[in-house]
DNA sequence: CTGAAAGCGCTTACAG
DNA sequence: CTGAAAGCGCTTACAG
């Protein structure tokens, strides 16, 4: 552009590049400045990318982008990648829940990382990019050796909260609708529910697994509910699935909370579009999906020597985390953050029938 | 590669791009095939676009993708790209239904196109590719005459079953939930309801701007069924609305459909999750994302002489179109496709309280 | 049919 | 500080 525009010919790429000082005059610099200023000149990011071997593009895997929760986790995760001048292009799943099958095969563009969340176990093994492309794993198995980074949410924490919310209302009796989804995340919410009634002396939840949809939910729950004795509380992997079991509820007559107390997970809009509004597990599903590209990027950072972040933000991107990732922020390589988690009590919870709350448990 | 790897140089791209026949043998071209196997080689897409000037890469401009409706245009969109080899990158708006506001600033890929879908108004003029880049418009007005092609749900159809289907179980008094967006679609939902009113003779009904949500949509609900006489029915923009709208009935003390019936537009999980299920008009959404993927790839392969499709598909983007889009397909250069939408009747409609459906009034 | 070369637009050493 | 050149990996004329 400048050849004809200006003055020099590379000097453009100085300037433009921010990395003129002493290697350019002042004048010249300006001169560039308003030339591309001008011409609206924009640098070809395809001779760019070639010259660079880099790409300034992560490619995103999720099982399906019409689940309000990976659309939230794009969202922050494109949001930070803009601000640092990376593109996101996302892995074209099916829909469903089934794992990428190959997503390097794809005629994408060359990628600089990968960020993947919620894969199905056996998909993980299947993620083979190659050239040892950094992989920020999210919500999902920490112990999972291929990763760069992991960021999860605490959903054990969340199954915890919501447990001791329904014994604190006197409920014994739970079902667990179990997403019939063989992910980490869902066999982290079934053993810590397991568990939690295991520790507090209760007995053993019935396990339902149901396909994740509202009338997957409703199926599961019209058996749960078809016990005897009848559980007094649905304890749902997903907000589909409670929103199900609701609707499961009602068609046999029982009332949501009175007769049966039910409980979600995500707090999809659809949480409080239902009546009564569900008593849920709110995630952070922007705010991990913004500190996953935040874990790639520092990634990259620190395989290029700050040339990642340095080129246009100066290397704040610790800086600008969200905060709740621990001390330690977003996470460098090789480590794992965990995002706090909260249940939001609604209407979709209350006391047991015939068995109110007793004074003092809590 | 092949250089190391077995025989010539640049026959490689020959052999691989499938235009060797008469100009390398056989048996090299098979060598060549062979050792692309062999060492899994994918040409690099950066040298490429640099080489060829093009890039393989739409934009698709979205209001927000957090929205199922979106989501699912997303879904299509991307499917049909990959069958073709294209990448979908998504411009990364901010949450919220505003116009992109510079979509080309941002240190996105080169693009040979652009589909930007449901665009508010006053964002079509902020639409400025540069170097004039195809522009397909999704759900958009037809009238707009900077688009290549233009694909669009037959939105104002699906009033006017929306609205005969009310008008036939009796009501008379409606309020329309109306989206607060000023855009095309809205518009002709807005348009369409008041002049099937007046068509049919009955009162011009209330019109109640919503914020887009089911909270927007149950602050509006609440303010229409305050009104004496109080409407029978609410006609709401999007199922969101409908859905607060259900909700403000039932704080009101009101029954859905007894008291008072509600209908939705899109049909999202969310319509099947609440109760009683809302009547709806289900947008393909889908379908239109894939339709204006198809109508771009057709636009791109006439400008380039059919470079782009035959390189990978011989060409068959307007063969594996989907059903319904009229005789001419997905739509070539200027044209307008207009998919068909239809309603969904389910439990949120029902006769007017005190005015039982008249027999022979369907 | 085969091979050697040009050139897409950048960035980065490398001589002046 | 300035300028001319190499080279990233492709594709496509262009001579043999």
């Amino acid at each position: 552009m400048a050849r004809a525009a200006g003055v020099s010919q590379a000097a453009v790429s100085l300037v433009l590049g921010g990395k003129w000082h002493g290697r350019v005059s002042p004048g010249k610099a300006e001169a560039v400045r308003a030339a591309a200023r001008e011409l609206d000149y924009r640098p070809n990011p395809a001779a760019r990318s070639l010259r660079l071997g880099r790409t300034r593009t992560a490619l995103l895997v999720v099982p399906a982008l019409t689940n309000e929760f990976f659309a939230r986790l794009h969202s922050g995760a494109a949001r930070v990648a803009a601000e640092h001048g990376f593109g996101v292009v996302l892995y074209p799943s099916p829909e469903g829940t089934g794992p990428a099958r190959d997503p390097f095969g794809s005629a994408s563009d060359a990628l600089d990382g990968v960020i993947a969340s919620s894969m199905a176990s056996g998909a993980l093994a299947a993620l083979r990019p190659g050239g040892g492309l950094p992989l920020v794993m999210l919500d999902s198995d920490p112990e999972h050796t291929r990763a760069s980074a992991t960021v999860n949410l605490d959903i054990a924490d969340g199954m915890r909260q919501t447990t001791a919310h329904l014994l604190g209302l006197g409920h014994r009796g739970l079902a667990h609708i179990a997403a019939a989804v063989d992910s980490w995340t869902f066999g982290v919410r079934a053993r810590t529910l397991a568990g939690a009634l295991r520790a507090a002396g209760c007995p053993a939840p019935a396990v339902l697994p149901a396909e994740l949809s509202v009338a997957g939910g409703m199926r599961a729950a019209m058996a749960a509910l078809a016990a005897r004795p009848r559980p007094t509380a649905l304890v749902c992997d997903d907000d589909l699935l409670a929103a199900g079991a609701c609707k499961a509820a009602r068609r046999l007559g029982l009332r949501v909370p009175e007769d049966v107390s039910v409980t979600g997970f995500d707090d999809l809009t659809l949480a409080r579009a239902v009546e009564p509004e569900l008593t849920t597990v709110r995630l952070p599903a922007e705010e991990a999906g913004a500190a996953g590209m935040r874990a790639l990027l520092a990634v990259l950072d620190s395989r290029t020597g700050g040339a990642v972040l340095d080129s246009r933000t100066g290397g704040a991107v610790l800086d600008s985390r969200t905060g709740g990732g621990g001390p330690e922020g977003a996470g460098g390589p090789g480590r794992t953050v965990t995002l706090p988690v909260e249940l939001t009590v609604r209407g979709s919870t209350g006391p047991p029938p015939e068995a109110p709350v007793r004074p003092g448990e809590r």
